[in-house]
RNA sequence: GUCCCUAUCGUCUAGAGGCCUAGGACAAUACCCUUUCACGGUAUGAACCGGGGUUCGAAUCCCCGUGGGGACGCCA
């Protein structure tokens, strides 16, 4: 494979006017894995010549959600803003060459062309006025207008190229017209800044969004212009929110770091995002690791994909099954501490995470289910009334007697609730369940006897005595 | 309006002319497991947008229609 001769650069591009959302990180990850793949390089380049709308809040947003998924750029992250003169002098030499020209036309102008073009069905465009021919005599230049840069694109043929998911894509010069490379204020726009970025920074491979494809004639018209060589190209479909409609910042899109405050696990999301427009036969649960060998650009869905939350739900409750403990703590710990729980003096939270790990969904509700081992239990009246009746109340004293000398061992543990239940003549649901009730406030949990384990003598002896009166 | 892209179960998808009486996963439904609630297990229902071609044969190729999306900025 030439492929594997050349060295693969590819690079995601985001302009930081937002945060990073879902299908940004999509994009970010089938360009990560793609270089990956191939031992390439990936650039991050944040394209902020929009300054008005750039922010350097949505760069650090950008930065994080990257951070957060694990996605780590080889170069970068380079600032368009600070490539300025590089694009001023590649804009001179166009000058030079003729392949761009001065434009006057006021917005005024322009208003009113694109007015006329729609009132006769037109596709609205620049209709070349300012654009130098031979033997063409151009206006005289209006004083204090200063003039936009725009490319001399070609009048006919077709440009075309093999898109890598989309296959073979043409467009009609004829479709195009000159479009403004450097405004009037001298800044240059996207679509010069793109093509001069990847052409200095050797992009072998363009994987980017949907909404770019309209502007990649365009590109490879500027690119040959230039003479340099025309990348490969690979169009993203869009990804439409849960309810089918296209996500946009109003309706469903959402930061990654959203992902994290709902407590989604990284790997969830991005194992989501993987299955998400790619597949690799019938599989559906893998690691990066395994990704990064098997991704490809012949398997992306042509078309767009709707998100789905309970795909997504099913998979953080898988991986969050076989997580670590610890991490899981971790984690759990770091919401407690937001409502104000520590895990200092409460039982092994490793242990208590290991008891709820494969019976949550996410991290929100692995910290509640935590909650009361690390905090005293309240309750409520209508699950006291329910569950701590007299008969109940009395199993639970001959248990508390039976705790204070057993073996502090699941098994026993588990032995003594269901030798009390008997000879209360209670049934286990009616011991166990007010057993709950007084230990956590709740009327379900884990397995009594592993809770009783991990909850500790002590504490299940002062818990049983705050409901006992005693 | 013009141009471009797209179309398999509710959803994500497998499928690159015969392997398809269309497979997997999520969700749904039923049952099983069980000291509660979950988890888990088993099973069931569920799709090739429509119409024309091409071919011995089409979910797969071509055309038209329809639906969906994108673009048409001195935004990216």
């Amino acid at each position: 494979m030439p492929r594997l001769a050349m060295n693969i650069r590819t690079r995601f591009a985001p302009s930081p006017t937002g945060f990073l959302h879902i299908g940004g990180a999509r994009t970010a990850l089938f360009s990560w894995a793609f270089a990956r793949r191939h031992g390439g390089s990936f650039i991050l380049r944040i394209e902020d010549t929009d300054v008005a709308r750039s922010t350097p809040e949505a760069v650090q947003a950008i930065l994080d959600g990257m951070q957060w998924l694990g996605l780590a750029h080889d170069e970068g992250p380079f600032y368009q803003m600070q490539r300025m003169a590089r694009y001023k002098e590649v804009i001179a030499g166009m000058l030079e060459a003729g392949t761009a020209y001065h434009c006057h036309t006021s917005r005024e102008e322009l208003d009113a062309l694109r007015a006329e073009q729609e009132a006769r069905k037109e596709k609205p465009r620049y209709d070349g006025r300012w654009r130098p021919e031979p033997g063409k005599a151009l206006p005289a230049a209006p004083a204090g207008v200063p003039p936009v840069v725009r490319f001399r694109n070609p009048l006919d043929g077709v440009v075309a190229w093999d898109d890598l998911v989309k296959g073979r894509i043409e467009f009609a010069n004829a479709e195009l017209d000159d479009f403004v490379i450097a405004r009037a204020d001298g800044t240059p726009t996207y679509n010069f800044c793109v093509v001069v970025d990847d052409h200095d920074m050797k992009i072998t491979h363009v994987i980017r969004g949907d909404d770019h494809v309209n502007n990649t004639p365009r590109q490879i018209n500027l690119l040959r212009a230039l003479g340099a060589p025309v990348p490969e190209y690979a169009h993203l479909s869009m990804i439409l929110g849960d309810d089918g409609q296209k996500l946009s910042k109003r309706h469903g899109a959402v930061s990654v770091m959203q992902y994290d405050d709902e407590g989604y696990l990284p790997e969830a999301v991005l194992n989501y995002l993987a299955r998400l427009g790619w597949s690799h036969g019938d599989d559906e649960v893998f690691g990066m690791e395994q990704f990064v060998q098997w991704f490809d650009l012949d398997h992306i869905t042509a078309s767009a994909a709707q998100f789905n939350t309970e795909k997504l739900n099913w998979l953080n409750a898988h991986y969050l099954k076989q997580a670590d403990p610890r991490r899981l703590a971790a984690e759990a710990g770091r919401r407690l501490a937001r409502q104000g729980v520590t895990l200092g003096d409460g039982p092994d939270a490793s242990r208590v995470a290991a008891l709820y790990r494969d019976r949550v969904g996410n991290l929100n509700e692995l910290a509640d289910a935590m909650h009361p081992y690390f905090s005293p239990p309240k309750p409520s009246a209508e699950l006291a009334a329910q569950h701590l009746t007299e008969p109940a109340l009395k199993g639970l004293a001959a248990l508390k007697a039976r705790f204070e000398h057993c073996a502090w061992l699941a098994a026993e543990l588990g032995q003594a609730v269901k030798q009390t239940a008997a000879e209360a003549g209670l049934k286990m649901p009616q011991l166990a369940i007010p057993l709950r009730v007084a230990l956590l406030g709740l009327p379900q949990s884990p397995s009594i006897d592993a809770v009783l384990e991990v909850m500790g003598r002590e504490r299940v002896l002062s818990r049983l005595d705050r409901v006992l009166g005693a």
